[in-house]
DNA sequence: AACTAGCAAGTCATCAGATAACTTCTCCAG
DNA sequence: CTGGAGAAGTTATCTGATGACTTGCTAGTT
């Protein structure tokens, strides 16, 4: 076994083991080293690799931490992935998306209060009345995540908010074709909205499916340039 | 931002732009190093860190290469953090794996074949007779894994063997109540392949959800220890 | 011509040491 | 009681040297 593998191994034993939970600080580097019998450099490189992973965290100056270890911080280390992910292979990843949004849309049916109801009003009238792709893009975001928060798993609207980030890159409003798509998009956000307000968990399921079944076939036949976000995003 | 900031960035950006593609070799350390402004040892740990997310992946003696970048890739950086997420982040996960258990079944029916009824009929066959604990917690994931296999969706796949690797560390089968808990097990493994044989996507969702939730309440009533597997799993 | 052993170059792996930058706490002056 | 200077501890970064592994070439043999 690689040096980078024992510290890799032995900093991940101290948290499997219960030696040290969640928000508790490490040792210092230099006594990591001792301890697990490598040198800075090796010792470094598997902290780096726990910190990608959303375990651990390195502050400059104060000392290394165990991360919350909450279901956020795992899922989101995919946030910085997904997106390097060729359009074939993510396609497959909508099936998965479909299923969850629709889940996470039934669930917000059954738990909807007349100020949710409100608010996700307001930001669909924000949405449709909007010409600027940027704006209907975050409007869209937010629409969606309201929703996942109402679902009240923050796993499912973590999970969720990846796979979104990634459609949006690709600025399917802003396409020849992408007048047309908007005002159909805006009409699923309405049949979702009213299965919502009606407490109808299965409809709102369904026209949660739909809406993500017609973003998947507009990315298959159009197939646009993703446009990268600023490497500072992460 | 900082040195490995800058890396990690730069390395990502190699990808993202297209100018490395899925296989393909990066430039020896000492290259990337004066293009990315960075000494070696930074580099090294922006490497590292895009190795553990499955992205970028380094062999003693080549070179650097571009993953393979498939949804198994960046979902199986996840195996080796959910093993260290508390219990209770966990509970939240199951939700998913319920949901997504379900549609994998779903999707089976509508799939299924002699030749899988017969394997998956032996697989069931075997776990309802061993009577080792070890034997039957490998015999409870061949089946599942092969149900996902049939919904032919590999992201999937990975995702719910993820879920169910850390299922499995926590050996319900070996506690007090373990035997009784096998039996019910074995009873919704069939009511699963009843309905998988009789082409009913509904009837084996519908199941498939049921013994995630039993699995589920199983854990949340006992709370056994979980057993960690060794360093060297990974 | 085909095959094999061994050499040579290129690559990553690892270590050690030094310096810079940042955080935190302490303590003293006001 | 407050604010700032300073000391101590920590991570961040760079540099240089050596080890280990892979790969391709070469020369010799069959």
């Amino acid at each position: 076994m690689s040096a980078i593998d024992d510290a890799f191994h032995g900093l991940r034993q101290i948290i499997a083991s219960g030696e040290l939970t969640p928000g508790q600080q490490f040792p210092s580097e230099a006594q990591l080293c001792d301890r697990l019998q490598v040198s800075r450099g090796s010792l470094r490189e598997a902290v780096r690799m726990l910190g990608a992973l959303g375990v651990i965290e390195s502050r400059h100056g104060s000392g290394t931490y165990v991360s919350a270890l909450e279901p956020e911080d795992i899922i989101g280390a995919l946030a910085l992935t997904v997106d390097l992910m060729p359009l074939e292979g993510l396609l497959e990843m909508y099936e998965l998306r479909r299923v969850l949004e629709a889940h996470a849309t039934s669930q917000a049916a059954s738990r909807m209060t007349d100020a949710a109801a409100a608010k996700l009003g307001a930001t669909l009238d924000a949405l449709e009345a909007t010409m600027d792709n940027d704006e209907a893009s975050e409007l869209d975001a937010r629409f969606h995540e309201a929703i996942c928060e109402l679902a009240q798993n923050a796993t499912l609207t973590v999970l969720l908010r990846v796979f979104r980030s990634r459609s949006r890159s690709y600025q399917l409003f802003g396409i020849p074709a992408g007048h047309e798509i908007k005002r159909q998009s805006d009409l699923s956000h309405r049949e979702i909205l009213n299965a919502l307000v009606q407490h109808d968990p299965a409809t709102a399921a369904a026209a949660a499916a739909a809406h993500v079944i017609q973003t998947e076939r507009w990315l298959r036949e159009h197939r646009p340039v993703a446009r990268l976000r600023s490497a500072a995003a992460g």
